[in-house]
DNA sequence: TCATATTGACAATCTAATTGTCATTTTTTG
DNA sequence: CAAAAAATGACAATTAGATTGTCAATATGA
């Protein structure tokens, strides 16, 4: 896989990357019996943003039966509350209760540990000029994919 | 997502460039007919490299009978050849055909397009820190994550 | 108001993958 | 060389994570 374009070359970086970081995940969501679908609900509501169901999904590309199954099965296990929706009076909005906050705060003290052993002999610069590299691609990417995310 | 740190801004990227691009990915390879595993078996076999089944499952991190089953598909397609195996006379080794080659130098063709959209904004220097950078958490990833991979 | 769209709930399905099992080699080791 | 251990291919059952379809109950907007 050596001699290929450089832009094939991360591409395929990424897949590899995805994958292993994936199965590192997996240890420590189960741990704390989460799905990864879980976890990226936790992440979306880390900010203090309140979302619905639906605003989720969009937000995760994917069904909002999807989400709404994971909304509710976090919901009935305290990690999150639900709020009344000033922009539509049927879909409320979900937060994070303290639990929720501080368990997603735990996963990211798990992870903590993984990325500083990944990142260990990277240069800073490296770090952020990757960093920006990325950020480019996922929001050009994203235009050209049809989503309009503003966070 | 803005004010993290940036290792893991640099996870969540690579977690939604993934999805964005196996999104994208999905169709050019439906179109031929194929799913990400049969992808992923073209893509280990398309340098010279002849390998077999438990070979490619664990160069991939999956079940070698999750292999099995889609390199007897790629063989019945005509896309794969197999050849015997010098160093274990009962698992054989698999190439690819003219006719696979040909058909994921295809992929590749139809993956260009969007590779030179994702990039096409990006510092060629960049590019090539970001490459070096994926790479070296690859590799140093690997190494902790016990495969031992040379290609 | 009335037509259209959205939402939540639930069921059925789908896909990619894992795990379990077994007979058949193959390899290793005593 | 013989016996034990491991690897392989085949097949079945199961799982995980998701999609799609459907429906009743609201909401929204012309």
């Amino acid at each position: 896989m050596q001699n290929q374009s450089p832009h094939y070359e991360i591409t395929w970086l990424i897949r590899r990357l995805f994958r292993a970081m994936a199965q590192l995940a997996d240890g420590y969501l189960q741990a704390h019996g989460l799905a990864a679908a879980d976890r990226a609900v936790l992440e979306f509501l880390y900010p203090e943003e309140a979302l619905s169901v639906p605003e989720i999904a969009t937000r995760y590309q994917v069904s909002r039966q999807h989400i709404q199954v994971t909304v509710n099965a976090l919901l009935e296990d305290g990690f999150l509350r639900s709020r009344p929706n000033p922009r539509h009076k049927r879909s409320s909005l979900f937060a994070l209760t303290p639990v929720g906050r501080e368990l997603f705060r735990k996963i990211r003290a798990s992870e903590a540990g993984l990325l500083d052993r990944l990142f260990a002999d990277i240069p800073t610069d490296d770090v952020e000029c990757t960093r920006r590299t990325l950020q480019a691609m996922y929001f050009h990417n994203l235009k050209q994919g049809e989503i309009d995310e503003s966070s």
